[in-house]
DNA sequence: AGATCCACTTGACGCTGTCAAGTTACCTGA
DNA sequence: TCAGGTAACTTGACAGCGTCAAGTGGATCT
């Protein structure tokens, strides 16, 4: 609600942001269940009904969170992407690697971002052009959409088998997931699918 | 904890049935954030502290509903597939279908079955064999598993596209979601990924 | 300097999960 | 038949939660 406000407030340097810092702690340290609106205050030192001045209740903090989360996330894609070889293929698979990365640190914060019942988060993030985490996903797929097809099926198809996947290492289903364990071993045969992105007629 | 008791107790003919089914309807009438042990006992008719004796917790309840949810889940899929072609293919196609019709017709169940942080739930029943969920995966994908590869490829291929998907159904990512839109219709050029299934030399 | 406003505090409310203790209904054994 | 015991449930209490209303105090403006 309370959104926005450039200039800085007078008691506390940056409140709103110290808040979201705190959020994105109190996730990593302690899980989803443990994310409050009285630990965030307490933790950035201030009173129990300081939040509600700069969130509108605990879902408007939780939706904060989750926009900083959603900018790490791209920012990591991003960078892992740049790593790679800078092939079509390789760009795709490249980025994959730093979603499942991300996922795998942040579990948590991971969990939060795609959590968001109808997620206004992610359309909000969809409909912000190239400089979101989609525009991301949209840029490194561009190169195998064909002429004249819609560009949301192939996004659709590797963003399924992605998040598909880190949902299910998350969930433990291939044993317990720490971030020394190689998940890029398993991810591979399944990305594998991927050979043949493009040059499936995309039926009708 | 004081699971599995088969003999009928004394007071409310089977309280432990009657709380998952109430917790179930306030999951479909209110949402996820409305499923309360307090709110089950109410509806159910019992003091707000009558759930401790059959559930370990409110933890213990969401994973009780969250197992019936599954059953449900799994006979929904068995029915979609007896009634589609009855191919390989056709049959994996159909399973799908009664993955979103499921996820669609009951967003808050499904959302809470695979929430359950290290989804103890999901492992188990992954290790129930063919009379779990994950069992009529397995059935369904056995036809395309090459001679001694590993079947858990091609599952876990299908479940990441069928489930990536029903997240982005649910998340709202292709506009708004009831039951009346025609999902099935998106989904096809997304799970035509599938045509090259088997075929890949599945690396590694 | 005095008025004003905004950021934050204080205190209260109902709802939550959980625990301890009490009550009631059933079942057992003599 | 009737005492005793146990399991099922109730009652009452507690701390923590989100949220609201009212109060406070420093910064800013005239």
């Amino acid at each position: 609600m309370t959104d926005q406000t450039v200039k800085k407030p007078h008691h506390h340097g940056d409140l709103r942001a110290a808040l979201i810092q705190s959020g994105i702690e109190i996730l990593s340290e302690a899980g989803l269940d443990s994310l409050t609106l009285r630990r965030c205050a307490a933790r950035a030192g201030v009173s129990h009904a300081a939040p509600a001045h700069h969130f509108d209740g605990v879902a408007g903090l939780r939706g904060a969170i989750a926009k900083e989360g959603f900018d790490r996330f791209r920012q990591q894609m991003l960078q892992a992407r740049a790593l790679g070889t800078q092939t079509p293929k390789g760009r795709i698979l490249s980025m994959c690697r730093g979603y499942l990365d991300f996922a795998v640190a942040n579990p948590a914060l991971f969990a939060l971002i795609f959590s968001c019942g109808p997620m206004s988060q992610l359309e909000d993030d969809m409909n912000a052009g190239d400089a979101s985490a989609y525009g991301v996903l949209r840029e490194t797929c561009a190169p195998f959409v064909p002429d004249g097809a819609d560009p949301l099926v192939i996004e659709t198809q590797v963003w399924c088998l992605i998040h598909g996947f880190a949902h299910l290492l998350l969930a433990g289903t291939f044993g317990p997931c720490d971030d020394t364990a190689d998940h890029h071993a398993l991810f591979a045969p399944v990305i594998a699918l991927l050979e043949g992105i493009g040059t499936t007629p995309t039926p009708k």
